[in-house]
DNA sequence: CCACGTTCCTGGAAGC
DNA sequence: TGCTTCCAGGAACGTG
């Protein structure tokens, strides 16, 4: 599932393959994918044309493209891949994808980039964007843990203040940016912290530990190209990237924690898997069965 | 503002 | 074999 390695990746294909270019002509098919464009689809694809590339951006799991107008003014095409959205740089010869949304032509031909969507999460639309580059709609989205704007501290007393599970906080992109399931758990793990510890009953300390935990986690699954599972997440060339092979806890019930050796469990929180090391991450008193 | 459950979606896997 | 049910989860949204 794309979560900020991920989407990072893709930032940097559409950098090196998109970035420069004009549009020529956009399609977008069916109405989900252009959901978030409020004018709708045939507005997206009526502004598209003409537009040049000027740069991919990315904050946590968010990507847009800065597109600049004839008259110089700009504004965004943002990107969300949901779960398993992929962005594809394909020759227009290469035959459609089972589920491709959207696609861009450009006018200088090949390759063209194409928007394909499995379960239809993801989307893209047209915005605004405020003085510092970052579309208006994504205004509530938290900075991530690998942008000069990310403010450590702020992070960690923001958590401190909250009384909700830390794997929630987490997940919660207003409060830091770019992490899912997969690196939530990673970095719970490696912080020694069991995810429905409270944050308000977290030390700073603690709380920072567990932030540098996710933002190394991720610094290393994006040094070894993101992480997939399904082969749903494809990078912008199509390639898959193979962090899963350096998991320690998501996705490993039942084989022993790489520190204690103690198999890794696996509980629903959320409505979601959680899997952590029973020993190393011990459940708060207040989240177990009494008697 | 805060906490937190629900909802959207598809198709492979698991269960019967 | 074939049908049904489960499951994956990002984030907007509604409720209290």
């Amino acid at each position: 599932m794309p979560e900020l390695p991920e989407v990072e990746v893709v930032r940097r294909g559409l950098a090196d393959h998109v970035v420069g270019r004009t549009v020529a002509a956009a399609e977008v098919t069916g109405t989900r994918v252009a959901r978030r464009h409020v004018p709708g689809p045939e507005d997206l694809v009526a502004r598209l044309p003409g537009a040049v590339v000027e740069s991919a951006r990315r904050r946590g799991k968010y990507l847009w493209l800065v597109l600049r107008h004839d008259g110089g003014s700009r504004e965004a095409l943002v990107l969300h891949l949901g779960m398993s959205g992929q962005l594809l740089v394909e020759a227009a010869d290469a035959p459609d994808e089972r589920h491709l949304h959207a696609r861009l032509h450009f006018r200088d031909g090949d390759p063209q980039l194409r928007f394909v969507d499995q379960r239809t999460f993801g989307g893209l639309h047209l915005d605004e964007l405020t003085d510092d580059l970052v579309p208006q709609t994504i205004g509530h989205i938290a900075p991530d843990p690998l942008e000069p704007a990310y403010d450590r501290a702020a992070t960690v007393r923001r958590i401190k203040a909250r009384d909700s599970a830390v794997k929630r906080i987490l997940l919660d992109q207003t409060v830091v940016s770019g992490i899912g399931n997969i690196y939530a758990d990673e970095a719970l793990w490696r912080a020694r912290i069991h995810g429905e510890r409270l944050g308000s009953a977290l030390t700073r300390p603690a709380i920072g530990r567990l932030l540098d935990a996710a933002t190394e986690v991720m610094t290393e699954a994006l040094g070894q190209g993101g992480t997939s599972f399904d082969a749903l997440y494809v990078n912008v060339n199509g390639a898959s990237g193979y962090f899963d092979r350096s998991l320690a806890a998501y996705g490993q019930e039942g084989k022993p924690c790489p520190r204690c050796g103690t198999p890794i469990r696996r509980s629903t929180f959320m409505n979601r898997s959680s899997f952590f090391c029973p020993r190393c991450q011990p459940v708060p008193r207040s989240r177990r069965p009494s008697g």
